[in-house]
DNA sequence: GCGGGCATATTTTTT
DNA sequence: ATATGCCCGC
């Protein structure tokens, strides 16, 4: 392959710095091998463009797209990254360049790449190829399993629930800490480190026997894979290059398979921000961005950039007045010559339904004004906070797509349907084939656990159930099954086989649903997914490790081409950005959010969650506080609420780069604005006699 | 052993 | 308002 000379014209689009994060190593002065590089990026600095440039001038300069590992946090980053990829590449390479994104095939999430190479590697490392990936649920559910059978939750203090259980267990994983060290985080649980010990032990016995991965196997197999000389080596082999993004989130273990990957930093590339970390709860580690440069000698090469390139000065103005309150940062205030634009605003509204109102009434008369629904988001902390404003949205007719929080595959009914064709793929998958199993009236635990017990261990599954004795209850639904299991078996075509599989459950919805109908219909839309992928093996594993993560109020295909609102929460907005931005809940106990032991570490994440979800606005930004909010999960129906403060990072300091208005606006000549509610809520001191 | 009925605690963010 | 977990009658 040639180089172009002179450089190829996009490398004009860049500034200094970009230019110096794609250069680095590649092209003329290939002697300077490409030693390990960090990009720091500010929120806004063009990094999904630097990067894919950088790609594009990898392949652009010849290296081989087949050993280019590129690792994003999302499917959707992947996605846009290989199309930008290729539109820079085509630019040169005109109609080669899509064959070289097409051998991109090694760009997807640390769980994809890693669900692929174990796949790969399975003989070696005494894995059945064949092995089905458990969600968290899932998880939670084996979790449950192997606690029931040690017995455990039976003493008179309650034992931490499933989710709480496999919460630790992961955290230990993910962190590499034992599991007193990872007991630390849940305090509460201290007294339980023996039965944990016990229990984790005997959870991970359970995913060996029924050949089943967890999240958290996909990076721990890997890099157990990676630690082991006779191993390791074949994987390094692989790679020429390797480019992570979002590195500030990434946790020890995937630090660990990076470093097992390349352990003298050659070729690799990671990119991130410290000010934008917000994923400790899953046990990242912003240190592995910071530390990362003098993890090598001689030491990484450090880009950094700063020229925001998105947001209208007024609104960085104030999103650098929030950050400049950390605690701890090493990155400095971004700058942009995007000097025109009207500051962002802070509204006082009196409670979630006022709110909901201003956002539908800003949110129109922005779309009056020419911005499209598609080009405006409302960003919220927690999934539930959007209820009312969903409601709203409705009633009004605003069509809307939310992002983050419960999804499709959450739903019992899909997750029935995918639990039979995993039990198809998979017959030792022992949560898969307890879902599936329990459908069967007169099939209880005990019956099904002495079905799959069967099923486990012998050559012919299929026969195995054709024989299996059943309880008398069940005689009559039991060759349907039988029938249905055994075509999935042989494989029927795909995805016709999801019809099959949806046919066989039908009745049983009918019978166990009341809403059977709208059920069905997330079925059909389900086969419509599952007819995208080409084999059942793909189509379960990369469901489970990037479900669709929208769901609509109108659900249905065809949605995407029209104009919809973004409904998202913060989490899931992270990389994205919108003209205009709308921020519910700007109050203490909602951002930060009050749950859990709010440790100054955990508050320092919730401020930099608020950073996130204000640099995602390009031109208008809203930020809006609700007086008095209602406290959710009380089992006093009805109304109990809080008076609520202005988030404490929105601080006196920091105010005057917001325009402050109350909603609705006060009746002209109203001598006394209420911009702050009642002056004295007797109503609220009434009930709390009684609280 | 099954399955329905009742009580109880419990809610962040996600691969 | 929901989900999990426990108990009891069939």
């Amino acid at each position: 392959m040639t180089i172009a000379f002179p450089p190829p014209a996009y490398l004009d689009r860049l500034n200094h710095e970009q230019r110096a994060a794609v250069l680095h190593g590649v092209g003329p002065d290939e002697d300077a091998a490409a030693g390990p590089l960090l990009v720091i990026a500010g929120a806004g600095s063009g990094k999904t463009s630097t990067l894919a440039h950088r790609v594009a001038h990898l392949l652009v300069t010849g290296a081989d797209p087949r050993r280019i590992l590129l690792m994003t946090f999302s499917r959707r980053a992947t996605a846009e990254m290989t199309a930008r990829v290729g539109r820079i590449a085509a630019e040169v390479m005109g109609d080669k360049a899509e064959a070289m994104t097409a051998a991109l095939t090694w760009a997807g999430t640390f769980h994809a790449i890693g669900a692929r190479l174990l796949r790969a590697h399975a003989a070696e490392i005494g894995l059945d190829p064949a092995f089905t990936i458990h969600d968290r649920e899932d998880s939670a559910d084996l979790m449950a399993f192997a606690r029931h059978r040690l017995g455990l939750g039976r003493g008179e203090k309650r034992f931490p629930t499933k989710a709480t259980c496999l919460a630790i267990y992961s955290r230990a994983v993910n962190a590499r800490e034992t599991l007193e060290e990872a007991l630390a985080y849940f305090p509460w649980c201290a007294d339980w480190a023996a039965d944990l010990k016990q229990l984790f032990s005997a959870y991970v016995a359970a995913k060996q026997a029924g050949n089943v991965l967890d999240y958290d196997d996909l990076l721990l197999y890997w890099a157990e894979m990676a630690a082991d000389p006779a191993l390791a080596a074949g994987l390094a082999a692989r790679f020429d290059h390797v480019l992570i993004d979002e590195y500030q989130d990434t946790n020890r273990l995937q630090a660990e398979v990076l470093a097992a990957l390349s352990p003298d930093g050659a070729g690799v590339t990671v990119v991130g921000d410290d000010a934008q970390s917000i994923y400790s709860f899953r046990a990242a580690e912003v240190r592995n961005i910071l530390d990362f440069p003098a993890r090598f000698t001689p030491r990484a090469r450090i880009v950094t950039l700063e020229r925001n390139y998105r947001s209208s000065a007024p609104l960085l103005a104030a999103a650098n007045a929030v950050i400049a309150e950390a605690r701890e940062r090493y990155t400095k205030d971004l700058w942009t010559d995007r000097t025109a634009g009207e500051p962002p605003v802070l509204a006082h509204v009196l409670d979630e339904a006022s709110q909901a109102a201003y956002v539908c009434a800003e949110v129109l008369e922005a779309r009056e004004a020419g911005v499209d629904l598609r080009e405006q988001a409302v960003l919220f902390r927690a999934a539930h906070h959007s209820g009312p404003l969903e409601v709203e949205l409705t009633r009004r007719k605003i069509p809307f797509v939310k992002f983050g929080g419960l999804k499709f595959l959450d739903t019992a009914h899909v997750r029935d349907l995918l639990a039979l064709l995993r039990l198809a793929e998979n017959p030792r998958d022992q949560v898969a084939g307890l879902r599936v199993l329990r459908l069967l009236p007169g099939i209880g635990p005990a019956s099904a656990e002495a079905i799959l017990a069967d099923l486990a261990t012998t050559a012919d599954p299929a026969a195995a159930l054709a024989t299996a004795r059943v309880p008398a209850r069940a005689a009559d639904d039991w060759p349907a099954f039988v029938e249905t299991f055994a075509a999935l078996r042989r494989g029927a075509g795909w995805p016709a086989e999801v019809g099959l599989a949806r046919a066989w459950y039908a009745p049983h919805l009918d019978r166990l649903r009341e809403d059977a109908a709208t059920r069905q219909a997330d079925l059909i839309q389900l086969e419509q997914i599952a007819a995208g992928y080409p084999t059942r093996e793909r189509f379960l594993t990369e469901i489970t490790l990037d479900p669709p993560g929208a769901t609509s109020a109108e659900a249905g295909p065809g949605l995407l081409d029209d104009d919809y609102l973004v409904l998202s929460t913060i989490h899931s907005a992270k990389g994205r950005e919108w003209r205009r931005v709308y921020v519910l809940n700007c109050v203490d106990g909602c951002l930060p959010s009050d749950l859990g032991a709010g440790t100054s570490a955990e508050i320092e994440e919730e401020r930099r969650l608020l950073y996130v979800a204000m640099t995602r606005a390009r031109d208008a930004l809203r930020l809006i506080i609700p007086q008095r909010f209602h406290v959710h999960g009380q089992p006093l129906r009805g109304d109990r609420h809080v008076y609520a403060a202005r988030s404490r990072f929105l601080t006196d300091r920091a105010l005057p780069r917001f325009h402050q208005v109350s909603w609705p606006p006060p009746p002209p000549g109203d001598p006394a604005p209420r911009a702050h509610g009642p002056r004295r809520d007797l109503t609220a001191r009434m009930r709390e006699m009684w609280t």
